[in-house]
DNA sequence: AGACCTTACGGCCGGCGTAACAATA
DNA sequence: TATTGTTACGCCGGCCGTAAGGTCT
């Protein structure tokens, strides 16, 4: 029978030209290369070459030969490629987040409670996410509303809210709550990976300047040295803890509180229902 | 690598349900094949089975990879039988003709112009000849009137003119030449195999009925044992001799004399150029 | 007992590299 | 002389079949 390894010949003899390029290209002899080619002409049972004394070439027969067999190769290496891509995905949760902070536990939630699984997770968009949920990109997704999709599923799954962390000596340090439009016009620190929450402050705030840090370590270091305002949720605070020297002012605007769900599809619970047990 | 015999036993198995039973059709031993599935599933890095003690059985994975498996030996299949196809294709002469009688010298030419291929021939009507002269069905088609299509060179190859085959004792056995609408109503033998001929008489002569005759030799028996009137042509009296006790009377109509062109498209004439210089 | 899968063992075929030869530029 | 393709020869790895062992119905 023909095998896949006299097609990668006949392709490298294509590409190089000689039995004797391809041959090196291939790590084999030259007459290993010769003897092959003539079994596998043998074996298509028509003529592949043109020979003269020294010069071995396609005739046309082998012309198409050499292409019926790139595809042929490429198919094979498209099923290496798509089962090996099958298996990872059968052993990977993907999750998807519209912000950092509830991803964190259920991130945790998820490698403790499927401890031979892969987790792989990342922040979007909540379109994006809902059309990643819908093609199996995310078995999972975090939204900071109800889904009203039919063919989802969701629970709640926790809640934060934005406070202001505010300099002692600042004017409303001594306030019970904002709203954020009395802070507009202030310049703040914002820290660049905050998921969806990013656009909330833009919208609401337009006449202030946002000094957005894409390091946490950089937007650390600068609450510590200078003074001024930014945001931190009760999430942040349970995980990081408070920012030193600042004043925590509940955020009182109803966009700067929701409460997450977590969502997949329904065909798609069983392969993580131990999530939704919770 | 893979191998393509390795995808061959996979599918077998996919056949199957079982090693021993795949092992059986392959006109294999069972414990190669066990053995052969495992190297497989080694090279694709991914488990492609469930396995019990007496009892294998695909995964999900392994179901994958059997789908992609028969998909790529289709595609080699697939190329086997392109290039076999091209190959014989290359060495093929294939006419077409309106009629018989033109097609018998023009085979005997290009037979003896072109010793190495294969000349294979047929008669159909004179629109499918020139569709199938398009999709290259045909290298050479025969037909009773010039092309006109700019696509296609032809040489004038011949012509045919028909003659009433009366017996003597036919009221117009004495004349110099006949109309076909003369003798409408007598009922004629007619041989089956004419090419377009066949619808001629049928049109000219709507009150005749047509005695026809599949076979040759049932054709000329009749002629010998009854005075059924009958068509030959030049050409078949060329060939065959005049038939026994029949007067040879012209059809004068002009539908009833034609000139045979040789026609081919212009890009394939190299392959059949000698078939022009005659 | 029969069907099935796996492992162990030894034979052998076929693909491999080396060497030698022939032709070409 | 350097490059290329083909043929001859002998090695050896890997595939094969047989045999044996274990499990399930």
């Amino acid at each position: 029978m023909i095998e896949l390894y006299q097609l990668e010949q006949l392709t490298a003899f294509k590409r190089y030209g000689t039995l004797s390029k391809a041959a090196d290209e291939l790590h084999m002899s030259q007459p290993t290369l010769t003897r092959s080619m003539q079994k596998l002409e043998s074996e298509f049972g028509v003529p592949l070459f043109r020979r003269s004394k020294n010069r071995l070439e396609f005739n046309e027969n082998g012309l198409l030969a050499a292409e019926y067999a790139q595809r042929v190769l490429d198919q094979a290496q498209n099923m290496l490629d798509g089962v090996r891509t099958f298996d990872r995905a059968s052993h990977t949760i993907s999750i998807g987040s519209c912000a950092p902070m509830p991803l964190i536990t259920t991130v945790q939630n998820a490698a403790l409670l499927y401890p031979d699984m892969t987790i792989s997770s990342e922040c979007k968009d909540c379109e994006p996410l809902i059309e990643g949920l819908k093609t199996r990109l995310y078995q999972i997704i975090i939204l900071p509303y109800k889904p009203d999709d039919k063919s989802f599923t969701f629970i709640e799954s926790g809640s934060e809210s934005l406070f202001f962390a505010l300099p002692p000596a600042h004017r409303f340090a001594d306030r019970d709550g904002l709203y954020m439009k009395e802070m507009d016009g202030e310049n703040m620190l914002l820290y660049a990976d905050i998921g969806f929450w990013r656009s909330l402050p833009e919208q609401m705030m337009p006449h202030s300047r946002f000094l957005v840090q894409n390091e946490r370590f950089a937007f650390e270091e600068l609450i510590n040295s200078s003074i001024l305002p930014c945001f931190v949720s009760d999430l942040s605070i349970q995980r990081d803890g408070k920012p030193a020297d600042r004043v925590i002012i509940p955020v009182l605007d109803q966009e700067a509180s929701v409460t997450y769900y977590t969502v997949c599809l329904r065909n798609t619970l069983p392969k993580v229902q131990k999530l939704f047990l919770i």
